[in-house]
RNA sequence: GGGGUGGUAGUUCAGCUGGUUAGAACGCCGGCCUGUCACGCCGGAGGUCGCGGGUUCGAUCCCCGUCCGCCCCGCCA
């Protein structure tokens, strides 16, 4: 070893001993007689002073000594004089009396300031990922995010699952995004896709009969990306057999509540409250509702109806809805607010922007079309008292939703309604299907191997595929885990049955020879002996993200990409020799 | 594919209604400094104003195009 301790484990017992300590040097404030330096590793930062008075030539060297410069140093350690202690570290009792400096490495003048490389351009911290990496911020992400795996790894092993491999070089799927591919030099014209998820490998696994897997495993979908989507990512992936669904509920609880103790030390209510997908669209707009505030949308359509504002009623009359915000003491904007909180709408879909003010009675340009008394009960509804702020959207339902859930999210921030804290919830109960306008069939909602809720099963197979009503109509045994407006996962119970697997493919409009050709061997694997089994996946990245307070996932990501899927760092996605891409038989349009 | 926003010194940013010499802070370089901890003080260097075109007597500033970062919609579970 070339070092005797790590810079941030020094304390006063070290007092009095000669010892060997590496690092980067971090801060530097040469006085021309002392010289002080911070000395940083991994564990965190130590003082260390050179003085002529104790080797005249390592003073010599220290003040060539410049950020990042990589260095040795041996010295006595020593209770700092009285009165220089530094207690805001927990190294602030002591320093080293430096006697011999080495330099290791020498570094050049940096492209952004450590301290402040928050607040470079994240282009910059991209380029230059093993500096910004170096700082202690983003040591400490990837730390906990070290500690969270190992939380997850410790839990299901425990748990008595296997973890299992399977092919990163996979199949394309149909169904759900876009697919990396990567093309086969052995079967010319003949790809390989990259895996969107292990969700066919994890089912055959129950078939094969292990009973519980897991796998922490990259996943990689191409589509277009957002601060919290990245094109590849990891998944805390795991399946069971012999289980319903609140067991496997049970389990992810108390998983969750096991790792946030252990990492963050922190107790977790559980179990979580639930919510199906329609009183979470009815009372959150969506259906990743933040739960750590109120300010619940309601529905006015009855006293909406009971006037004659047209806008209202001509909602209401060709099918759409009308809902209602409160903002909770914000009566006092003015109009000129108000009509930026129109805009503010606006840009989220909606054609408008209905208020109401709480204030010497009702104060509104739509007052005037209802009576007192249905404005005293819109009130009364929301819970609006003097001083408030009725904000109502009348649109289709899904203008309506998507409107009032976002101004439900900003008026909850700007309000302050959003206190630290985790509160989980389950969505349950989603529609299984989803009508696609422009193809003009129905999609999965969840995927194409979900089961139907137990008392809508028979209802699906006895039906008819063209019952677009009775199809629109049947609930999926399926969950999504969201942690504070995040969806952090989702899993279901699967189809185990051939039978049902393939009304499914029927429903869905998926001939036989296709549902042979692209999932043929799960079909097979269903008829010798397939398990009931079901089971969840866990996004990694925004789980760290939220448990680390970080703001975006390229955050809690050693090496992540930009919006335009480009490693600013190594330059990938790069072009290729001519001779590589005609020995995969691949010719390019362009470029 | 679409909307928004940004790109000026190594970095973070300022730069008025288009005007002659483009600034600040930090960093960097040199000097001074024996108790600092964002050390301090003095001095200095450092600019393809993202790139290309246009308008103009004159463009960092206006217009068009383009590249890149970020946020969002579409897309994605």
């Amino acid at each position: 070893m070339i070092r005797d301790k790590n810079c941030g484990d020094i304390r006063e017992p070290d007092i009095g001993s000669v010892m060997t300590i590496t690092g980067w040097v971090f801060r530097r404030r040469d006085h021309g007689g002392l010289i002080f330096i911070d000395l940083r590793d991994r564990s965190g930062i130590c003082q260390i002073v050179f003085s002529p008075d104790v080797a005249v030539d390592a003073h010599e060297i220290a003040h060539d000594l410049r950020a990042e410069y990589v260095i040795s140093v041996s010295g006595e350690m020593r209770k700092r004089p009285d009165g220089t202690e530094n207690p805001s570290i927990p190294t602030g009792m002591t320093e080293m009396y430096v006697h011999k400096l080495v330099v290791l490495n020498r570094a050049a003048a940096l492209p952004f300031n450590m301290e402040e490389a928050a607040e470079a351009g994240e282009a910059l911290r991209f380029r230059h990922r093993y500096l910004d990496l170096r700082r202690p911020e983003m040591q400490q992400n990837l730390m906990m995010r070290h500690r969270i795996i190992k939380g997850f790894r410790d839990y299901l092993d425990m748990k008595s699952f296997l973890e299992i491999e399977t092919p990163m070089l996979t199949k394309s799927t149909p169904e759900g995004a876009r697919d990396y591919l990567v093309p086969s030099r052995l079967n010319p014209g003949h790809f390989y896709a990259l895996p969107q998820s292990p969700q066919l490998f994890k089912q055959i696994l129950m078939v094969a009969g292990f009973e519980k897997y897991f796998q922490i495993v990259r996943c990689f979908r191409d589509e277009d990306l957002r601060a919290d989507r990245q094109p590849e990512f990891t998944q805390v992936d795991l399946e069971m057999s012999f289980v319903d669904m609140d067991d496997i509920l049970g389990l992810i609880e108390d998983m969750m509540k096991t790792i946030f103790r252990e990492t963050l030390g922190t107790d977790i209510e559980t179990p979580f409250q639930r919510l199906s997908y329609n009183e979470s669209m009815e009372r959150f707009g969506n259906d990743k509702p933040d739960m750590r505030f109120g300010l619940e949308l309601k529905d006015m359509a009855d006293l909406a109806g009971g006037g004659n504002f047209k806008v209202f009623l001509d909602a209401l009359q060709s099918g759409g809805m009308v809902k209602a915000i409160n903002g909770k003491g914000m009566a006092a904007l003015s109009r000129k607010e108000l009509d930026i909180l129109t805009s503010e709408a606006q840009s989220f879909g909606a054609k408008g922007l209905a208020w109401i003010k709480v204030k010497n009675g009702f104060e509104s340009p739509i007052a005037k079309f209802f009576p007192e008394e249905i404005l005293r009960s819109m009130a009364k509804r929301l819970q609006a008292e003097e001083g408030d702020l009725m904000l109502f959207i009348a649109d289709r339902s899904k203008v309506v939703y998507d409107v009032l859930s976002r101004m439900r999210l900003e008026l909850g921030k700007r309000l302050n309604l959003i206190q630290p804290d985790y509160k989980f919830v389950w969505i349950t109960d989603f529609p299984l299907l989803e009508w696609d306008e422009e193809e003009e069939r129905f999609q999965a909602m969840h995927h194409p191997f979900t089961s139907p809720i137990a008392g809508d099963m028979e209802k699906m197979l006895a039906g008819d595929a063209g019952d677009r009503e009775m199809l629109s109509s049947l609930k999926a045994m399926a969950y999504d885990i969201v942690l504070n407006g995040n969806e952090i996962g989702g899993g279901s119970i699967r189809i185990h049955r051939r039978d049902v697997q393939k009304k499914m493919f029927e429903v869905l409009n998926i001939s036989d020879t296709e549902a042979e050709v692209k999932f043929g061997f799960l079909l097979d694997a269903l008829k010798y002996g397939a398990p009931p089994h079901g089971g969840i996946a866990l996004g990694l990245d925004r789980l760290v993200m939220l448990m680390t307070g970080a703001t975006s996932i390229r955050d809690v990501i050693a090496f992540p990409k930009t919006q335009k899927a480009f490693c600013m760092m190594s330059g990938a996605p790069a072009l290729v020799e001519p001779k590589q891409l005609k020995e995969l038989h691949i010719k390019t349009d362009e470029v």
